[in-house]
DNA sequence: CGTGAGCTCACATCCCGACA
DNA sequence: TGTCGGGATGTGAGCTCACG
């Protein structure tokens, strides 16, 4: 039974199926043998046919009553052997035929019982004690029972929001708060298809029933399947449960002539309890692997960390899973999106990224030839310490919406001291690579040799990474967006780590710290209210800082490898020899020698093969 | 059809007892 | 005390099913 929860645990109040089975068996128990104070043994049965639990108190109760035989005759004149205690047992347990379905004896008395599918399903047993529930329990007039989500600010009738994503989140996070979960609904479509439609119903997840299997398609629980072999083979069904049960809450939203919606129906009654304040960490709205832990996820990965892992991982740094925002299922499906996503595509993926660079990076050479034909200084600047020129650029001219060519103009400064060169047109900040108007004020500031600091690693011989995570110097210079928010991402872990580093010693002002960064988040937020949904294959591209490649050309050869893998463990000469040992020698057709190998293998033959191969 | 999640296989790793 | 064998358990990856 999957909602079991431990029943000695006596700090957590809340209803449990093993409780109330406990606390019936104590009742017998305590009605039948009053003064043995016995208590419930309750096992999950071995067998399935035996039922959802099994009583083995008949043992130690029959070894109570024998140390008395005189005293126990009299008090229990009925039970003369261990099945009687059982009888007894199962009579009482008859006789709550409301709660228990069918109960038997096995061997020397255990007794087995199976609980009635009515009373597990029976609402009320199910309603949690009132300081645990969510909503708030209200039984109507005419018998049937709703609950109400007890959260302050909910969307009324009358409420505007400016679009239906953000009246969708407005739902989910009252769902969320709530205990409940929500689903897209139906709509009305204006006439033109393209706009947004005019009503959209939002609803609870357990709205409407699961629909009957159509005649025909009638499903059962194991079907065969005949392969083109004509072998038969038996599928069992797994069976799901449908967690819909004709629930009525729902937001209806209609188009306001501004374009607006607005909220034309609000049903907050559910007609089933709500999910434990302690379990709203486990609805769909609260689980989300957002984009950090994908990269941490990826980066594990790449290091032959599986997904499992990496949630171990991940609930180490965030202090526990509930923290972490996402189960270990969420990872090992995330992992198994991005592995479906790259395919049989890598290949093409390596190619694509290359060919990518070749976009942003043109002939570098071209760039310092083009300094000398395409760049005229207009002025010069010149202070105590640096040196300011204006560069006109006659390539990179540009014409606006009226048609008129305005002159590009780019400042470049430049302090001679500390060889420190800035161009306004931020070539190098964004690829890496100095541009004409630089080499065209270092040519007039008869600098003729390439600035060292200029000169990035990654375009020298030495360009091979020392280790395998490198966290990028200049950020900026990665090539594609992608790669930009990976770079961010680390600069920010990094930041972060540094100053933690630094003040680990003085609580107050690491809390300072905390704080601003918390004011810094207020302000995000404020900024971008929701995060923006990207797509999961946009997620995974930007994962692998790749763009989905369109067409497929290149895939990867398949590599087999020479020889396979030994899996055994290495032998020692030692422990070789002493498997030799073990062995009968054997009689050699070759060398006629009782020896430990065979006409196939002699010694003698191979060196004279060995002698012929050198002729 | 997309997606969450169960099932299974094969391999890796852990752990415990036996033995040198 | 160290090493080995082998069962138990954990894990990754692929396959599959069924809900919505």
């Amino acid at each position: 039974m999957d909602m079991e929860v431990d029943a000695s645990d006596g700090d957590n109040n809340r209803w449990s199926l093993r409780k109330e089975v406990d606390k019936l068996i104590k009742g017998i128990l305590e009605h039948s043998f009053s003064e043995l104070e016995e208590q419930p043994i309750l096992f999950f049965p071995s067998k399935e046919e035996y039922g959802d639990y099994q009583c083995d108190n008949v043992l130690s109760i029959w070894t109570q009553l024998r140390e008395n035989p005189e005293e126990s005759e009299q008090k229990y004149p009925h039970i003369k052997k261990p099945t009687d205690v059982g009888e007894e047992i199962k009579k009482h347990l008859e006789k709550r035929d409301d709660m228990i379905k069918e109960a038997s004896i096995h061997d020397v008395g255990f007794v087995t019982f199976t609980l009635s599918g009515k009373w597990m399903a029976e609402d009320s047993l199910f309603t949690p004690p009132h300081d645990h529930q969510v909503g708030i329990f209200q039984p109507t007039p005419n018998g049937t029972k709703c609950w109400v989500p007890k959260v302050s600010n909910k969307p009324v009738k009358g409420t505007v929001f400016d679009t239906l994503e953000i009246a969708l989140n407005a739902y989910k996070e009252y769902a969320r708060e709530g205990g409940f979960e929500v689903r897209k609904g139906g709509q009305k479509n204006s006439k033109n298809s393209k706009d947004e439609p005019n009503n959209k119903y939002f609803y609870c997840v357990r709205q409407g029933v699961k629909p009957p299997p159509k005649d025909g398609n009638q499903k059962s629980d194991k079907s065969q399947t005949t392969n083109p072999l004509g072998v038969t083979k038996v599928i069992k069904r797994r069976k799901r449960a449908s967690c819909r049960c004709g629930c009525n809450a729902q937001l209806r939203l209609k188009k306001l002539p501004n374009e607006k919606y607005t909220v034309s129906k609000f049903i907050e009654k559910h007609n089933h309890s709500l999910v434990y304040e302690d379990d709203i960490k486990y609805l769909r709205a609260s689980r989300r692997l957002t984009f950090p832990k994908q990269q941490l996820l990826n980066q594990l990965s790449n290091v032959n960390i599986g997904p499992v892992k990496s949630w171990k991982v991940l609930k180490e740094m965030y202090g526990g899973f509930e923290y972490i925002g996402a189960t270990d299922v969420d990872c090992k499906n995330y992992k198994r999106g991005l592995n479906e996503f790259i395919g049989e595509r890598d290949a093409q993926m390596v190619v694509d990224k290359l060919l990518s660079r070749e976009e942003y990076f043109d002939n570098f050479s071209d760039e310092i030839f083009e300094s000398l034909f395409r760049c005229f200084s207009l002025s010069v600047q010149e202070d105590d310490t640096s040196l300011t020129y204006m560069i006109r650029d006659i390539e990179a001219d540009y014409t606006t919406i009226h048609g008129v060519s305005v002159e590009a103009k780019y400042e470049v400064t430049y302090v001679p001291a500390s060889v420190e060169i800035k161009c306004s047109c931020l070539k190098y900040e964004c690829y890496g690579l100095l541009c004409r108007h630089i080499f065209y004020v270092l040519r007039m500031s008869k600098v003729f040799h390439f600035p060292r600091k200029y000169l990035q690693r990654r375009w020298s011989k030495y360009a091979l990474p020392n280790k395998i995570v490198t966290r990028p110097v200049d950020v900026a210079s990665l090539s594609n967006p992608a790669e930009c928010v990976n770079g961010v991402l680390r600069e920010i872990y990094g930041t972060v780590e540094d100053s933690v580093t630094r003040l680990v010693t003085d609580i107050q002002k690491l809390q300072i710290y905390k704080d601003d960064l918390d004011t810094l988040l207020e302000h995000v937020k404020i900024d971008i209210p929701i995060a923006p949904e990207m797509s999961k294959k946009e997620l995974y591209a930007a994962a692998l800082g790749v763009t989905e490649p369109v067409e497929v050309n290149i895939i990867a050869p398949e590599c087999h490898n020479k020889g396979s893998v030994s899996v055994k463990r290495h032998q020692t000469q030692a422990e070789k020899a002493f498997i030799q040992s073990k062995k009968n020698p054997r009689k050699c057709n070759t060398c006629g020698e009782i020896a430990y190998h065979d006409s196939r293998n002699c010694p003698t033959k191979k060196k004279s093969n060995d002698e012929e191969m050198d002729d």
